[in-house]
DNA sequence: CGACACCTTGAAGAGGTTCAAGAAATGTGG
DNA sequence: CCACATTTCTTGAACCTCTTCAAGGTGTCG
């Protein structure tokens, strides 16, 4: 079984008092006080444009107006809420999620540190889902309008604005797949490979994670209900595919994940 | 039953030989030659940024480097393509769809008159899916560097563009709840009710319309077979909610698919 | 007119949901 | 730190929706 004391190794321990400490391991702070400009975040790769000049490197630090810590279960905004900002995250991880009038409810993604948050509320000025911390979280806030005026000024910011919408796009569409053409094994299967891809990027395990979601959440973003999430992961815990001990993941045969996203076309 | 005579009348006349007529009878031209420009294009309320002064709107017009027709069947661009250039749909109807390596294949979309497509490109500088005419089409080619060079200047245009892309990941929520949350009859009702709501605004009726899709491509959208699709128009039809003829659907009792759609909360 | 693509309908079956109960973890307050 | 309440997770059994497979009908185009 999965030892809980083993597979939490440093890069994981991400516990609720994780504000202080680094969030990507791939390039560790001293455990000195964190620096507020981008231009020195360890996370700049992630959320900001590459190969920009001193001079404009500088100019980016006033994009973020500051920073602003969100406990777990508390929204950073809400569907409705008038838009005002970009949400970079630093550390934490959220959920965002719609409602429709009847109480259906959709969680359309889950976030981390270094994706960007908010997209939603450019086109009428006001948000149109939830973004909910699922533990305690820190962003930047981006007022838009500074990142309007800087992306007229910085070409290359401009260009990274437009590639973090697409990809936003081009996401929506991979789930879209998910949800239209696949079977649950499919679903999960896909999401726990996402996940730990995103996760290994960051700097943590290949192999491991910790969710950070129910399984209601879970299935809610796959579209299938939490008794079917549940059922699922057993059945991989019973092929020897995974090992599960509540919100902690070990992947043990990744290989036999991708089979059951994308089964072997035999030619 | 359905009168096919009698539910064609002049908005919908759109046949493959549409080229040359407006597609928005709003504003209907004089049967002239149809202006090039942006400025002078019925279209522009619906694709291009309002509130401009004379001489941006000047500049807007060298936003389309020309326009293309695309063929019923054929594609704009498919996925792999290399990324160029924005398309504004001038006449015509496409899908976009994506695949993955073991065949499955999901349509992401079905765009109109006055919409954009091509935002998935945006990102990798190649397209990641396909967009196909499902009739007769002329589009408006927009190189996407023009549009970044000149949205640099134009403030408006700068918003206009982040706003579109807004909104394309808005209505893609809106698909996620569809596919993660409704059942088949919801989902049709709903695909109806949206189908005819876009139409309306181009000044078609609110009540009939013309799929240009077929029942297979409707449940790819959907998430559904389709002989899925099919049962659930003949179920509609029993109901007396709406009126099937192949293509052509008549709208009978529209409150009743939003009953379907947005069950009322008993409070 | 014949070939082909598209649509409809039936019957059987699979996959996921619903309902229900209980177990395990987590948080709270004394 | 422990007891209790609450949330979260697991599992079983019956049920339901949608799919699959199959056959026949309808419309379109060369």
């Amino acid at each position: 079984m999965l030892n809980p004391s083993t597979h939490e190794p440093a890069p994981t321990t991400r516990g609720n008092d994780a504000f202080h400490h680094p969030v990507t391991p791939i390039m560790p702070l001293d455990g000195k006080t964190i620096k507020v400009a981008c231009s020195s975040c360890n996370l700049r790769e992630l959320c900001m444009p590459l190969g920009l000049s001193h001079d404009e490197l500088d100019r980016i630090d006033d994009l973020v107006a500051n920073r602003r810590k969100v406990k777990r279960g508390a929204p950073l905004f809400r569907n409705g809420d008038s838009f005002t900002s970009l949400y970079a995250i630093r550390t934490g991880f959220f959920k965002t999620c719609i409602a429709s009038e009847d109480g259906r409810h959709q969680v359309t993604g889950f976030q981390m540190a270094g994706e960007i948050v908010g997209l939603d509320g450019i086109v009428n000025d006001h948000h149109t889902c939830d973004a909910i911390a699922l533990e305690d979280a820190e962003v930047c806030v981006m007022p838009f309008d500074r990142i309007e005026d800087l992306s007229h000024q910085i070409h290359a910011l401009q260009r990274h604005v437009h590639k973090i919408m697409s990809r936003e796009i081009v996401r929506e569409h991979g789930v879209m797949l998910l949800l239209g053409s696949m079977r649950a094994e499919e679903r999960l299967a896909a999401f726990l490979l996402n996940l730990v891809q995103r996760l290994h990027a960051r700097g943590f395990s290949q192999s491991e994670l910790v969710l950070r979601m129910t399984r209601e959440e879970i299935g809610s973003y796959l579209g299938l209900k939490l008794e079917t999430v549940s059922r699922t992961f057993s059945k991989f815990v019973e092929e020897g595919i995974v090992e599960v001990k509540q919100r902690h993941v070990r992947i043990v045969d990744s290989e036999a994940l991708r089979l059951i996203v994308n089964p072997q076309v035999c030619s």
